[in-house]
DNA sequence: TTGAAAGCGCTAACAT
DNA sequence: ATGTTAGCGCTTTCAA
């Protein structure tokens, strides 16, 4: 059926392994048998066999990539970035979901060790689960985290400032005499969840101001929660001036809401998102937010990765990305 | 290194080759047997080597997938369906984009069949270059078109209804008296481009209203082009009543552009986007366009793949799903 | 510069 | 019910 490179050694008359030899481009072959080698290849339509190869050497250019919600905007951005720089390095990516299972991510984990994967980028589900830390320190192959970090293994993560932009947004907040910030907050097994509530009330604390719990709203960062959410604060008759939200998407509910109960933004209401999503920008009113860079932080992901590959005795070490306040007009700006 | 069907064959006294057996739940096997076995496999930490037996047997668990943007809302929302049926069937998809190029997408199928994959899904380029069209007309494995339709191949493709949906709006916009309608058409090399257009031209036609040049804007379908291009024909004082846009990305944009030309929507203008994508429903005002069944998209290619995968010798067959208007509030409703 | 032989880890065919 | 053997297509010794 398919060519194989015997076929070709047999249509040249030679051996199996200078064919092999000069289809890999290894030296010592003189250029006349390269040329007719090559031709007969591309004649015969020779197709190489990645399996097979791989199996020999033990090498392989597939990259496992786990993340959580591939259709997620942020997320999709991500992968892009993975994709663009692995394609760029001659890597492939092969790409699963763990729709928020642990389970689900260990047995990635597995299934890519299975399919021998070069190495693995996860954006993992926080929970310190041990075994699932475990699981990760015992890979055989290289890995990194994107976004997040894991218990025990910061160094195999590609982080990006989350707390002091956070912080930031707040105490300007504040500055601009907001004492009534509700913070609706991301969903509890994604690290930054954390990070960007701590930047929330370490504002609050910093500038002496109490916090009050009916201000702190949970959601799993979808658009509905911050539609639904902010209608039932406001049905519950909640005083407030300010909504932080702990995404864009979360953002783009409350404005939703906010504008159908005729609240203005941001003239009675200031609104903050965080990620800046490729949307923000042409929402009305354009969300204020936080530049998070999603396509970047996959390609250095990538480029991390790639170089663990090339030198497993590579330390490991973690990289935190800057991020960038974008006040748009969800805000009153002022002052700046 | 690592633990091989060997190791457990010699560690439990039996053959490799039915340590094989019991480990892919192969029949006449003694339970007792089997037990020892996989508990052996257990306790060594087995993971099984995909290559290693995908090259045995010629099957491939993983499936090609070729995209031209993942990270394009619209294209990610299919991904997720391909990937969540794929998942559920034990199958694993290998994502990768071809960023417009005609050549890279060839490149890709070359990849993946390199790769060995079990077969692919493609959202292809839409032209008719025919060495692309013999491409796929030689390939050894089943594939299937998502959303596009490549000449000559109709039946391998999974479409969604782009015209008559397309021609009701416009209809209907005619009926409500617009004789001005701006409409902003989709990349070229995107098929259901060039089926919307024709919906909307023949809306006209049918209606006896003749068209004008003036009223169609080409764009790529990205949210700045639906911005700029609406901000500029503004300038030049062209009159509408109405914009219908190729998707919704552009119409976000038109929306943004309006709002800050202080034209009211619906009441000035009426817009139409196309596909309802995620964040449709929570602009402001929530857009008017026609839902796309995308992860479904995603999951029928993927449940029909993998029948041509299972009988090879199954006929193809085009599907057509179809699509529906939602009528939000960039468009005045009273008549519905 | 080229060729012969061994073997990566697995499964299928055949034997017992 | 279990074992033996061959071989998938390739690359890596080693030899010439």
């Amino acid at each position: 059926m398919s060519i194989i490179l015997k076929d070709i050694a047999e249509a040249t008359g030679f051996s199996l392994n200078t064919v092999s030899r000069v289809l890999r481009g290894d030296k010592k072959i003189s250029t006349k048998t390269s040329e007719i080698i090559k031709s007969k290849a591309d004649e015969l339509g020779y197709i190489p066999n990645a399996l097979a190869s791989s199996m020999r050497n033990s090498k392989s250019k597939i990259i496992g990539v786990i993340s959580v919600d591939s259709s997620n905007t942020f997320f999709s951005s991500v992968i892009k970035g993975i994709e663009y720089c692995a394609s760029k390095n001659g890597y492939h990516i092969l790409l699963a979901n763990t729709e928020e299972s642990t389970t689900k991510e260990a047995e990635l984990i597995r299934m890519f060790l299975t399919h021998k994967v070069a190495g693995i980028i996860s954006i993992p589900i926080f929970d310190n689960c041990p075994q699932r830390i475990q699981m990760y320190k015992n890979l055989p192959i290289p890995y990194i985290f994107i976004g997040r970090f894991v218990e025990g293994l910061k160094n195999h993560s590609i982080l990006h400032d989350d707390y002091l932009s956070q912080k930031e947004i707040v105490c300007n907040l504040i500055q601009k005499g907001h004492k009534k910030i509700i913070y609706i907050s991301g969903p509890d097994n994604a690290s930054n969840s954390h990070i960007r509530k701590k930047g929330f009330i370490d504002a609050f604390n910093e500038n002496g101001i109490k916090l009050q719990n009916e201000y702190f709203l949970n959601s799993t960062g979808h658009i509905e929660e911050g539609y639904s959410l902010i209608n039932r604060v406001l049905h519950l008759g909640l005083e407030f001036s300010a909504v932080v939200c702990f995404n864009d998407l979360i953002a783009m509910g409350v404005l939703k809401s906010l504008y159908e109960n005729s609240l203005k933004v941001p003239k009675d209401i200031e609104v903050l998102g965080f990620d800046n999503i490729y949307s923000s920008q042409f929402l009305q009113p354009s969300l204020s937010t936080v530049d998070v860079p999603k396509f970047r932080l996959g390609n250095i992901a990538m480029e991390e990765l790639i170089k663990h590959i090339k030198n497993p005795s590579l330390e490991y070490k973690s990289i935190e990305i800057n991020t960038r306040i974008i006040y748009r007009e969800t805000t009153n700006n002022n002052n700046n």
